[in-house]
RNA sequence: GGCGGCGUAGCUCAGUUGGUUAGAGCAUCGGAAUCAUAAUCCGAGUGUCCGGGGUUCAAGUCCCUGCGCCGCUACCA
């Protein structure tokens, strides 16, 4: 049996380390993973759980800027907050790092070399755009200016709008900084790149092979292949990073999505050192048996089975590539999309404060987004712990454990012979058993969940119709052979139940008496003796109260941050009365075709008509408006938005979820200014 | 507008490569039972599988088209 094992390193998706972690972050690469992880455990396999925090690139240097702290400082602080978390999911790494660590430096510069030297990055001179203010290069879309060809404003770096051609940034007239409004110096600088249309072949022979792959995750890839690959920057004008390993390179840094992945193997080496055995990681990384399975969220697919592939091709030591990457849908939350700027998420830490983290577990298993995008509602958590957990598997074994307590002084024998219903019920759990398996094995925890919970309702349904209540006073011995089944049952449970609710099936392991272990292999082989141990229940009910304490919490912190997101900078008076706001009324109104937000109204103040572009059309329907008085702020310089004359700019505000436009109070001549 | 996805019971969703009478859980209603965490078990269901057209002996499934919703993207809040 040992020739068979099987060699996997199952990876989580490295987090981003300026934040903590969410149930996004869970549902996306952490559960996922763990869960396979715990399986193939079960199984017996050699498998190895690496992950880390993701702790470069400009926003966690801003923050630190902010905070008035080095970036390392902010990174620790997530990264220690994050192992924390997952301790209380029970979601086990063998090694959490993060990607400032100093072997990671080394292993992402020796990955840079390797490409440069086998000619897969190629260097490039250019000349960019930089905001001496703010002491940074502008990329293109950060730089905006007079169109060169048809002399409108506003036109990108990259693109002009109004006439749709593309641009090269140099050729703007006029151009300004959008971070600072500025007018940025021209610098030149050196970048290599990542020349990916050369691994294009290759790429879509090893593709080829993926057959298995989610279909999901195989369509994004194609269709990226044929919409032709880019060559890809791979550095930047920054100096949190992995420094580039060149002479003559200061302030130059690898971008962070081509030192992230390289996290993998880093961790793996640091985990190999700990173990006091720095060879070890070899064992993984070089052995063309181990399977490599990348967990994660959809927007990470590309790196993963695109520029990770590649870039792993061409090392010196023979890495293997991945073997599958299992990506996930989105989570929404209460029917909203999630976003950790507006605050609209569950923080894990948060939860831990109010339940287990074997229910979380539970519910983001039976609701995975695993084929497409799915929901967290607390009122769907309440359901699922209470009716599921429960009434169907928590009072199978509270009512099988009670009953032999009560009758048999907590200790049942198996019978020597078993009648064919009891031997119909084993086998039919038997048979989802091993369904469990392939299940689990494809990465569908939401359909093993199901699955579970079916042979939980295959107990009770069993319980009920041997009525062991009733020949208990009769025939002692056939009710102790309905309660050797159910035990029979739920030592099933705790091994196919344990990769999503570890924490409670060794509880109920522990309550049923048996020294044989939970390991896969064990399902099929029964026990003698159940004696009971410590019975107790399993789970406890959420009330409706706290479903509505969740959903309060939830509302309040959105608030909160709206509010204080909002502060700029303190002016003067005079930097307020340049503007000049008048009251307008709107004459006509129609869609911009090609646009869904944009609408283009004629609008007068008074002795003069006007015409306006404005992004209201997903709130205003056109004809609902023409009439209405607005505030429009007159003075704007004019530019063309999508083809169409803005001259001035109607003033709205921006609700949670919607826009609305501003109406005074009273009857207002058009034409009167605002002050 | 471009690209991608989705539309199945009141709700949340399963439905493998086309193949009997379209399923599960929850909720609802009726019944049984009283070992158990007011838990369990049995039964009743209800469906224009978004609309229209096509391919086929056969379409929820494949093709075309219309509508609606979502995501990414572009966009003067």
């Amino acid at each position: 049996m040992e020739n068979n094992l099987e060699k996997y390193l199952v990876t989580s998706a490295l987090t981003y380390a300026n934040g903590k972690l969410h149930i996004g972050h869970i549902v996306g690469s952490y559960l996922n993973a763990d869960i396979f992880v715990r399986f193939q455990k079960l199984l017996g396999n050699d498998v190895l759980y690496i992950g880390g925090t993701d702790d470069f690139g400009t926003p966690i240097s801003l923050k630190a800027e902010e905070e008035g702290i080095s970036p390392q400082k902010i990174v620790d602080k997530f990264n220690r907050s994050m192992r924390t978390d997952l301790e209380g999911l029970n979601i086990q790494l063998d090694n959490f790092s993060g990607t400032s660590h100093p072997n990671h430096i080394k292993d992402s510069q020796d990955f840079f070399l390797n490409l440069l030297n086998a000619g897969y990055l190629r260097k490039k001179n250019l000349k960019q755009f930089y905001d001496e203010k703010l002491m940074r290069f502008l990329s293109d879309r950060y730089v905006e200016g007079n169109c060169p060809y048809c002399n409108s404003a506003g036109a990108r770096g990259d693109q002009c709008d109004s006439c749709g051609k593309l641009l090269d940034a140099m050729e703007l007239i006029e151009p300004k900084s959008k971070l600072s409004g500025e007018k940025p110096i021209i610098k030149s600088t050196v970048h290599w790149y990542l020349e990916l249309p050369k691994f294009e072949e290759e790429l879509r022979e090893w593709l080829a092979t993926k057959t298995y792959w989610k279909d999901n995750v195989k369509n994004f890839v194609l269709g990226w292949l044929n919409e032709g690959l880019q060559e890809r920057g791979i550095t930047r004008d920054l100096d949190w990073g992995v420094p580039i390993p060149l002479e003559n390179t200061q302030g130059k840094v690898l971008y962070v999505w081509f030192d992230a992945p390289i996290g993998y193997l880093s961790s793996t080496k640091e985990w190999a050192e700990k173990r006091d055995e720095p060879e070890k990681w070899k064992d993984y990384w070089l052995d063309q048996n181990t399977k490599m399975i990348h967990f994660l969220g959809k927007d990470n697919i590309p790196f993963h089975t695109i520029i990770w592939p590649a870039m792993l091709s061409k090392q010196k030591e023979g890495f293997i590539l991945p073997h599958d990457v299992p990506a996930n849908e989105y989570l929404n939350l209460e029917g909203e999309k999630m976003s950790t700027s507006r605050n609209w998420t569950v923080w894990v830490e948060d939860y831990l404060k109010y339940f287990e983290g074997e229910y979380l577990r539970y519910v983001l298993a039976a609701n995975a987004p695993e084929t497409k995008d799915s929901d967290f509602s607390w009122e769907d958590f309440r359901k699922r712990v209470n009716s599921e957990l429960n009434n169907v598997l928590g009072n199978l074994a509270n009512r099988t454990c009670v009953f032999c307590n009560k009758h048999y002084d907590g200790i049942i024998e198996r019978p020597v012979k078993l009648s064919e219903l009891s031997q119909e019920t084993l086998k039919e759990v038997y048979k989802l058993a091993a369904e469990i398996k392939i299940s689990y094995s494809h990465y569908q925890v939401r359909k093993a969940t199901k699955q579970f919970m079916d042979i939980a309702r295959i107990g009770n349904k069993y319980f009920d119709e041997s009525e062991p209540w009733k020949k208990v006073k009769v025939k002692k011995s056939e009710a102790s052979e309905t309660l050797y089944i159910c035990f029979e049952i739920l030592r099933v449970l705790t091994i196919v139940a344990s990769p999503i609710i570890p924490k409670s099936m060794e509880i109920l392991h522990d309550m049923i008496g048996i020294p044989e272990t939970i390991v896969w292999a064990n399902i099929t082989k029964e026990s003698f003796v159940y004696s009971m141990n410590n019975v107790q229940r399993l789970f406890r009910k959420i009330e409706e109260k706290e479903v509505k304490q969740q959903l309060e919490i939830l509302q309040k912190n959105k608030k909160k941050l709206n509010k204080n997101n909002c502060h700029k900078p303190e002016i003067e008076f005079q930097d307020f009365a340049k503007l000049e706001i008048k009251i307008a009324k709107i004459l006509s109104a129609e869609k911009i075709k090609k646009s869904n937000k944009l609408l283009h109204l004629t609008i007068s103040i008074g002795n003069e008509e006007r015409s306006v572009v404005a992004g209201i059309a997903k709130d205003y329907a056109p004809e609902d408006i023409v009439g209405k008085t607005v505030p429009l702020l007159v003075n704007l310089k004019p530019c063309k938005v999508m083809g169409v004359d803005s001259e001035a700019m109607i003033l709205a505000v921006q609700g949670d979820n919607e826009l609305a436009l501003l109406h005074p109070d009273k009857n207002i001549k058009e034409g009167s200014e605002i002050s």
